[in-house]
DNA sequence: TGAAACATACCGTCTGGACGGTTTTTTTCA
DNA sequence: TGAAAAAAACCGTCCAGACGGTATGTTTCA
């Protein structure tokens, strides 16, 4: 029996579920999986439903898409010590970030998401530079280095291997990586 | 007027046409889009035709991973300076090939594009990520120092950067960054 | 009560691929 | 050698199901 005030209705909650249960579909297999039924069938809701809240399976995708840069974005900002004064400051955040994907996380799959649909839509590619870059302009003051360069690079490479859980997605080595990458960011200015 | 001598079928060139065409559907509109009449349509051949050679459009995709990985694959072998006895050898020519790989001619850009796209499925990153830890494997005594694997993963990143046209894609900086890679392989061992 | 939130039913198109042919090439063997 | 036999290459048609999307209900809630 249940209770006469839980709502049952969460529009906002099963916007969310939708994206997540897309994402899912998406890490798990491939990009061409993703369908509208699929999805639907996955959140527990008829595709009229599904259709309800995002009218085409484009805007779904742009839904998604727009979602994990946002969640990005505030994870990286919420990185960023703010008495930080070394150099880099905005790269060793945006490693951070990228290092503490834990894959096994449901949500924090939404990060292979991102990479999937970046490399799959030149338009999203697009997005994703000018974000960016507006984040280099941001800091240019402290993450223009080569050394910096060299950071968001390798985060970028330890991201897109998280996705075939290659050698370097094995926890000890990952470590290892990063400790050499964190003597890197201190040593030195160019 | 035609010759006597010349065949009418050409098999081994039809198959080649065949990845051809599917590898340009999948680069210009995206995975989803490759379908087995589009790559029929692009070749001049019929479905049957197409089926002749790649039995299902699972087996078709396969031969584009085969053939991706051998390009890739060779183009690193030939890379390696065989005289090379320094650390980081194997990753040293991993980063160069990706380093010089040049978007603005049609034929690399296609290759390193679809390679990038192909991440999307998941048994294309078991697949390369397999072939990774088998090099690994062979150059285990000189590559597996976290120098070798940060130029790898930045090598990597690097490649998703020249996707986008992104800020590290620029020539000067590009060269900068590399200078920096190169200057750390020859530094240290761990 | 009416608007938003969902469900159900349905449609037109596309897609993978099965199938039975025909033509071309290679192999067999007398 | 060369004709017969086998195999490979390729074509055109057809179909069952999946897909994106629409149209029309029914329920929920402010």
């Amino acid at each position: 029996m249940m209770t006469r005030l839980q709502r049952k209705n969460n529009p906002a909650a099963l916007r969310l579920r939708l994206l997540d249960c897309a994402a899912q579909l998406i890490v798990e297999h491939g990009l061409p999986a993703l369908t509208l039924d699929g999805v639907a069938r996955e959140a527990g809701v008829s595709k009229g439903g599904l259709l309800h809240h995002y009218s085409s399976k484009d805007a779904l995708i742009g839904g998604l898409f727009e979602m994990v840069v946002d969640w990005f974005g505030g994870q990286v900002e919420a990185a960023i010590d703010p008495d930080e004064t070394r150099p880099a400051r905005f790269s060793r955040a945006y490693l951070q970030v990228i290092a503490q994907i834990d894959m096994s996380v449901p949500s924090e799959k939404r990060l292979a998401v991102l990479i999937l649909m970046l490399s799959s839509d030149p338009h999203f590619c697009a997005r994703w530079t000018s974000w960016v870059e507006a984040q280099l302009r941001e800091h240019q003051a402290t993450d223009q280095s080569p050394v910096a360069r060299c950071m968001r690079l390798a985060a970028d490479g330890l991201w897109l291997s998280d996705l075939g859980g290659g050698p370097d997605s094995v926890a000890t080595v990952r470590h290892e990586i990063l400790q050499f990458l964190e003597t890197l960011g201190t040593g030195r200015q160019s």
